[in-house]
DNA sequence: AACTATTTATAAGA
DNA sequence: TTCTTATAAATAGTT
């Protein structure tokens, strides 16, 4: 949206690329907002220039918000940990956390080194990770349980409410003609009729 | 950029807000892609629909290397703790570690439960935030050392060049007159020549 | 930092 | 949903 159309690769001449940079990034910050409010929408934004600096924006949720909100959704959380177990289990869970009690002890003794500071660093992400996939995979299991309760009694419910309709026109039956023959397989409570899609 | 120009607040009609949100959602997605590009930067991008549905784009470096980035810029790592002690120090890290071991061992047991790990999540976000904090700080205080030991070594440096140029002015007047006045402040070496700019 | 010729994004309509 | 199109908005090159 220029004078001349512009092929989207690198820029080579620098200043011109600094101020495509300024002018894009302004762009960018607002087209997030626009869409944060016409949709109410939660949008996270962080770009990093070349030179290091950062910019930021974040609709209404926090920046902080967001990113856990984005960081619990990767399952990644398992797969981005460059440990040699792809199959993180919960042996591996157990075993880190005893790594991580070691680089504690060491770093609670009275001069840490930075480095070992940013080894801490590194535990501590990877545990935080590990920890959230346990959590998350605990979660599902319970959510599955518990939808399967729910099925079992919805079918329950269903069966129940099967019968109750089979003694209400037992009951119509009787009033009407007094006694006729019922259909025998009518006993069977795994066809729950039309009328009670509404209840589900 | 349409038809008509819209108001920048939340769209009413939800379809028409569905639309839009998917239009918008790829023009944004596009124009971070092409920043990226164009300009060379770092783009990490997130967005939550209404209905909780996410989608991220991040360019080339990945988007934990771009949160993470974020993160550690945050100073607000410690601002945002709600721990009571504000001026968080050494100390309350020594302290807060020894929580999360009690936490850990809670968590090595065969049965966890999932509020279990989800206040082991909590400690080791907390831990994480302010380990990073402290090795920040550590590396703050570290470049700032740094900093000075440069300065004291610039100023030796320049110390060293005034005397040099003083005798080589010496030695040029020696050469031309044989014997010259000199000016009795050029002992002090604490204003640097012009042509020593280029050296600092 | 402004200006405008163009391109690009998109709102509404089909 | 997808496409079309009129129009608004962004921006590349210029000053």
């Amino acid at each position: 949206m220029g004078r001349r159309k512009v092929e989207i690769k690198r820029i080579e001449n620098k200043s011109s690329r600094q101020v495509t940079f300024c002018k894009r990034r302004n762009g960018l910050m607002e087209k997030a907002r626009q869409l944060s409010i016409l949709c109410e929408s939660s949008v996270a934004l962080i770009i990093i220039s070349a030179t290091g600096r950062l910019y930021s924006f974040s609709s209404g949720d926090s920046m902080a918000k967001i990113l856990s909100r984005y960081e619990l959704e990767q399952a990644d959380d398992l797969k981005t940990l460059d440990l040699e177990e792809k199959t993180l289990n919960y042996l591996s869970h157990k075993e880190l956390l005893e790594t991580i009690q070691c680089k504690i002890e060491e770093a609670k003794s009275d001069n840490v080194s930075i480095d070992c500071l940013k080894s801490l660093e590194e535990q501590l992400k990877t545990a935080l990770s590990v920890t959230r996939a346990r959590k998350t995979e605990l979660m599902m299991e319970l959510v599955k349980t518990h939808q399967e309760k729910e099925k079992l009694l919805r079918e329950e419910n269903q069966s129940l409410t099967n019968q109750l309709i089979k003694m209400g026109k037992m009951k119509k039956s009787v009033e009407a003609e007094d006694a006729r023959a019922m259909s025998p397989e009518s006993s069977s409570d795994n066809k729950p009729p039309e009328t009670l899609l509404l209840l589900k």
